[in-house]
Parts: C-alpha cells; sequence; structure tokens
RNA sequence: GCGGGUGUAGUUCAGUUGGUUAGAACGCUUCCCUGUCACGGAAGAGGUCGCGGGUUCGAGUCCCGUCACUCGCGCCA
C-alpha cells in the first residue's frame, strides 16, 4: 500500500466497506467524547470521517495537524448516517496513525468562516487557502483560465509569451519599474498590457494570438483593482469590430454559460446589443453601467429654464452652462422620509449639495394630456416641489415619463460631473430600492468611443482611450474637428464592470503620425516612444485588432464576490504590500551596487 | 494626494451620560463523557482598550496628533 494514502478524503463510499484503507490529510474537526473520538480528516478532494477508541496520539493533535491513518471502512449505524456528507454513509475505523506535522494553535478557524479580517488572512495566506470558500474559488479561477485556454485553441488561436521585463511606455498608468545591472541609470518596465508585443505578432504574420498575460500597473488599488493581474489578450489579422465581437461573444459568453451555476445559483447570461458611449453616458453616467439596475437618465434642464420655475440654485448652475439630469424612481412618493433624507446624506457625503426630488402624488384627468391616460400632474412634493408650477411639473412628468406615485431625483452641475454622479446617484438609488434584478449577467459591447478629448486643465486635446485604436474614417477623419472623432474601440462591460478593452488598430504609420500629431506628440517623440513598432509599421502591416479581459473580474462575477483579493490565491493588501512574503522589502547595500543606484528617498521614510 | 469607516482577548464583536475588578461567543488549556458530525458538560488561562499627548479627582469612552487596516475620490491611454 502506498505509504501515504491509498483513496482521498473525498472517495470512499459504501462500496468499499471492508476494505483497509490508508488516508492523509488535515484534522479538520475533531469531536472527543472519551472513549471514542471522531475526527474529520479533510484533503482538497473531500472530508472522511475517521472513528478511534482510546488512541492517546489521535486525542493529543490539534486542529489542522497532518495525519496518516490506516483503517477499515465501515457502514455507519443506522442513525447516524450523515446525508450531507458524500462520504457520510461510511466511516474509517483507525487502527494505526502516524502524526506527520503537529499544527500550532491557527490565528483563525479553518473549519468556518469566523469572519477574520483581510490582514490576518492574508498574512495566514495559506491557512485561508485552506478554507471552503477560498479553495473553490481557486479552483475555480483556475478552471476557467483552462476553459479559455481550450476556447481559444479552439477557434484557432495559440498562446504566446511576450517579455516581462520590457521598456517604460508613456502613456496611461505608472509603470513598475526594474533598475538595470548591465546598464548603469537605466531601467526596465513590466508590460501594463501586451499590446505592442501583440500587434508585433501580427506583423509577423501570426493571424490569432492570445495569451493569459501577467500585467502590471503602479496605481493605487480598489476592490476590484490590483497592481498585478491576469488578462485574457487577443489579437487577430484581416479583422473588422464585428469580428473580434463574433468570436469573443462565444469564448466569453461560453465561459460564463460553463461556470454560471459555481455559486449553487444558475444564473442566466444575456447578450444585450451594442451600446454607444454617447447612450451610455447620457442615459446611465458611467461607460460601464450595470443594466440589471432599470433606473435611467433623462434631461430636464429645459424645465429648470422656465420663467414659471424659481429654483435659483439650478438656475445659476444651468446659465454657466450646466445642466439638471434627472432619475425618474417608480412608486416610491409613499417611502417614509427617511428614504430620502438617506439618499441625500449618501450624495453630501460624496461632496454634493444634496440630492433634490419631486414625488408625484397623483395626477389629475384635467389638464394637458401627456399621452394615453397620463394627464397633467395635480400635485408634486418635496423639497424642490414648491418652485415648479403645474404647468412645469407637467413638463418634467413628460420628460422623465414619471407616472403617480413616482419619485424623481435631480443633479445639477457641468454637463459631464451632472452625468458622473447622476450615474452613481442611479446606483445608489437602485440599491435602496432593492431592485437591481439578480441571477443574471447583462453582458454587452460598448462601442464608439471617441477618439480624443478636451483636457479639462490645459484645454489640450488628449486621447481618451486607446492611442493606437483606428480612427474611424482614417485621414479624412482626422483633418476635421479631432472631438468629433470616433475610434473604433470598444469594451465589454458585464454587471457594472469593465471587462474588457480592446479596439480595431491603426495599422497605418501615416495616420499614427496624424494621430499622434493633434494629441501634441511630435514625430520626434512617437519614433522614440514607439519606433520599433513604428518601424514595423512600415514594413507590410496587415490590419489587425484584438482586445483584453480581465480573467480575475470574470472569476469575481462568476464566484459572486465584491472583491478580486478573493479569487486569486496569493495577494497584495490594499497599500500592495503582501504580509506574508513582507514585499516591498528593504534591499541590501549590495544590491544597491550592484544595481548602480544610490537611495536619497525625496520623502524622509523613519529608519528600520 | 484627499475623504468616509474601523481599530477592545488568538478570532469576531459588545461596552450606556466619563465612574469601582473591561465582557460575550468561538478558539485555547485541564478534567469528565462510547455515536458525534457546529457533540455535550465542568473549571481555567488569556487584555499596553492601535500608539503618543492633553482635559479630568477619574478616560476604552471626551479633545489633539499619529499609525494601521478598509471602502471610495483623484489616478487607472
Amino acid at each position: 500500500m502506498h505509504s501515504y494514502r491509498s483513496h482521498t478524503c473525498g472517495q470512499l463510499r459504501k462500496s468499499n466497506v471492508g476494505e483497509t484503507v490508508r488516508l492523509s490529510g488535515w484534522v479538520h474537526r475533531k469531536r472527543d467524547h472519551g472513549g471514542v473520538l471522531f475526527i474529520d480528516l479533510r484533503d482538497t478532494y473531500g472530508i472522511t470521517q475517521i472513528v478511534a477508541q482510546g488512541n492517546a496520539e489521535l486525542e493529543r493533535v490539534r486542529a489542522e495537524s497532518v495525519v496518516t491513518i490506516e483503517g477499515e471502512v465501515v457502514n455507519r449505524a443506522e442513525g447516524t448516517v450523515n446525508a450531507k456528507m458524500p462520504t457520510g454513509e461510511i466511516e474509517v475505523a483507525v487502527k494505526s496513525v502516524t502524526v506527520q506535522s503537529i499544527a500550532d494553535v491557527i490565528p483563525f478557524q479553518v473549519s468556518e468562516d469566523d469572519g477574520a479580517g483581510e490582514d490576518v488572512r492574508l498574512k495566514y495566506r495559506y491557512l485561508d487557502l485552506r478554507r471552503e470558500g477560498m479553495h473553490s474559488r481557486v479552483r475555480l479561477r483556475n478552471n476557467v483560465i483552462a476553459a479559455m485556454r481550450r476556447r481559444m485553441w479552439d477557434e484557432g488561436f495559440q498562446e504566446f509569451n511576450t517579455p516581462i521585463l520590457t521598456a517604460s511606455s508613456p502613456e496611461g498608468a505608472r509603470d513598475y519599474l526594474v533598475p538595470s545591472r548591465l546598464h548603469p541609470g537605466k531601467f526596465y518596465a513590466l508590460p501594463q498590457a501586451p499590446q505592442q508585443f501583440k500587434q508585433l505578432l501580427m506583423m509577423s504574420g501570426f493571424d490569432r494570438y492570445f495569451q493569459i498575460a501577467p500585467c502590471f500597473r503602479d496605481e493605487d488599488g480598489r476592490a476590484d483593482r490590483l497592481a498585478e493581474f491576469y488578462q485574457l489578450d487577443m489579437e487577430m489579422s484581416f479583422v473588422q469590430q464585428e469580428d473580434i465581437f463574433k468570436v469573443m461573444t462565444g469564448v466569453i459568453g461560453g465561459i460564463f454559460e460553463e461556470f454560471a451555476d459555481f455559486t449553487g445559483e444558475k444564473r442566466r447570461i444575456e447578450w444585450l446589443p451594442n451600446m454607444g458611449y454617447v447612450e451610455a453616458m447620457e442615459k446611465y453616467g458611467s461607460d460601464k453601467p450595470d443594466l440589471r439596475n432599470p433606473l435611467v437618465i433623462c434631461d430636464v434642464t429645459n424645465v429648470f429654464k422656465r420663467d414659471d420655475v424659481t429654483f435659483n440654485a439650478f438656475k445659476g448652475v444651468i446659465e454657466k452652462g450646466g445642466a439638471v439630469k434627472a432619475i425618474r424612481a417608480p412608486k416610491v412618493a409613499d417611502k417614509p422620509r427617511s428614504f430620502f433624507d438617506k439618499l441625500n446624506d449618501w450624495a453630501r457625503g460624496e461632496g454634493a449639495v444634496g440630492l433634490g426630488y419631486i414625488t408625484i402624488d397623483s395626477l389629475s384627468l384635467e389638464g394637458e394630456g401627456r399621452g394615453e391616460g397620463g394627464a397633467a400632474p395635480l400635485e408634486g412634493k418635496g423639497p424642490i416641489a414648491k418652485f415648479v408650477p403645474p404647468a412645469a411639473l407637467a413638463e418634467l412628468c413628460k420628460a422623465a415619463a414619471l407616472e403617480s406615485g413616482d419619485a424623481v431625483f435631480f443633479v445639477c452641475d457641468k454637463e459631464e460631473k451632472a452625468l458622473k454622479f447622476a450615474g452613481r446617484a442611479r446606483d445608489r438609488i437602485c440599491d435602496d430600492m432593492g431592485i437591481r434584478e439578480k441571477g443574471v449577467f447583462k453582458l454587452f459591447w460598448l462601442v464608439d468611443f471617441p477618439m480624443y478629448e478636451l483636457d479639462e486643465k490645459t484645454g489640450k486635446v488628449d486621447f481618451s482611450h486607446n492611442p493606437f485604436s483606428e480612427p474611424r474614417g482614417g485621414m479624412d477623419a482626422l483633418n476635421g474637428d479631432p472631438l468629433k472623432v470616433i475610434a473604433n474601440q470598444y469594451d465589454c462591460v458585464c454587471n457594472g464592470f469593465e471587462l474588457c478593452s480592446g479596439g480595431i488598430r491603426n495599422h497605418r504609420p501615416d495616420i499614427m503620425e496624424r494621430a499622434f500629431a493633434i494629441a501634441g506628440y511630435s514625430k520626434d517623440v512617437l519614433e522614440k516612444k514607439f519606433g520599433g513598432m513604428l518601424n514595423a509599421f512600415r514594413y507590410g502591416a496587415p490590419p489587425h485588432g484584438g482586445c483584453a479581459f480581465g480573467v480575475d473580474r470574470i472569476v469575481m462575477l462568476l464566484a459572486d464576490e465584491p472583491n478580486l483579493r478573493e479569487v486569486y490565491a496569493f495577494v497584495m493588501n490594499g497599500q500592495y504590500e503582501d504580509p506574508m512574503m513582507n514585499a516591498p522589502s528593504d534591499i541590501t547595500e549590495a544590491q544597491l551596487k550592484d544595481l548602480h543606484l544610490k537611495l536619497n528617498l525625496l520623502k524622509k521614510v523613519e529608519a528600520a
């Protein structure tokens, strides 16, 4: 017999009764009854109850110790069968025990979720990973990655590796930098994405590339953002936007279908029609709207412009070019005052003046008609209502499609800021109303991004997203108003998360020069920073495009977890420190010397 | 860089208006228990109330500062 195990802890069934077996695993739980001792023995495959009588050695071991036991598989007596366990019909009667490793007292419970905080979980991540939830989520992540590889290969893509030590790129996020020993004073950068390499592979004629690619960005963290993360990165040649959508809708949709029941609840997958960037911003105030939220934003600036509307707080902003955005909240007029106060408090906490609203108590049958069955409102209530006379209220009802019993919330600011804040209010109101749809993944492609945007501070035109994207209309488009240029660029959005970003690339060096010139980058700068790729374009570049899906965000959605750290085995905390490995850490003088570096920190740090 | 929240036993938390010896649950230690499966029972150990300063007769509680964690804003082409 194998010296550690003949079976796993998830394997034995009634059919094994009578066999002598050997099991190894962790002591999950101990139930000592004096004369008889039960231990739930756990490995990654499952849990088997073992039973011992008068075994002093087993009685001594603490939870999470590792033991090997040999014994006989026996039927559990009637009434002692545990229907909750796959192995619950049998147990193993211990004959001999080898203690492989005694565990110290553990800092938090492995056998249950005792609510231990993230800092202590990360410090003892290996213990945390033994726990059922983390263990299964890490397996989910591995399975998702395997499925991605399989599906991409099935579509005719090959997986490539691209360099980790590469050159700093001037745009985008901050780079993680690695000093060079052989080249004093010079630095490698870790890739923010394999963007240029995958495009170069298209220049090399490989046609279909993919990679589960590690990416590094030195920006502050968020629940859905880490310093290092993985993307399903892909690129294809001789394609248009729709070709990318077709392939990746299949691959990603397939992944969602494949793992939709991970949480035990079978969730639906819905692909909604492509949405334009402008529509997303105007209706949802976000470039990654959660379409499980039915609320939409509309513009009611004209209502507040009326002479008979006397709400000067909004009027003043409108006169300076601002706008009023409205969010209709259906059938909440009878909610207690606290419902509205809570939202108002939230808005103030977010730095807004408040969240004004009007409730529509009833609509009369007389007055101006507003279509079938509708009529002018009899009255509105709420802090702003007294500034809005009936005729204006009627226009408001029409503009925001209000019905009797509805409330409407207002955000007033400069157009862009108003939309952004209305977008967040939209989500907040939805959650307070409890109307976010459950059990569904709502996916869609967000298209028609603007190529450029105006930097508010400098007044300069800059790339709004990816500078390598193809401007729709080519050179002609670039000779017009840059702010009207649409890029062949797209995102894939799911339940309020940006899952993917991509584009059809600009493969013409002349157009690229022009595109960068508009954003204020001279030919010299372009050559210096992207010379390698630009050169490649000059030797026959195929039209190409692609995208990159955030692997971890997909896993996070499938696992129904609000935080990326819940789906990663080893991960840094919110400050990008690893409390287990003690990273980042000091280095020795010798290492510094090798790298030709001398520390002269601009900000004084206390010596350890 | 900025803002919100949190910080009390190994873990998760409670702690009233400032008032005597800072509590609970789980975990831990010792003991009892032959059918449990979140076993049960008895006893016990375990605290620089994040840290520093202040107010006060008296501070876990109030004030100031600081640190850590966390969520968000900025940032993330």
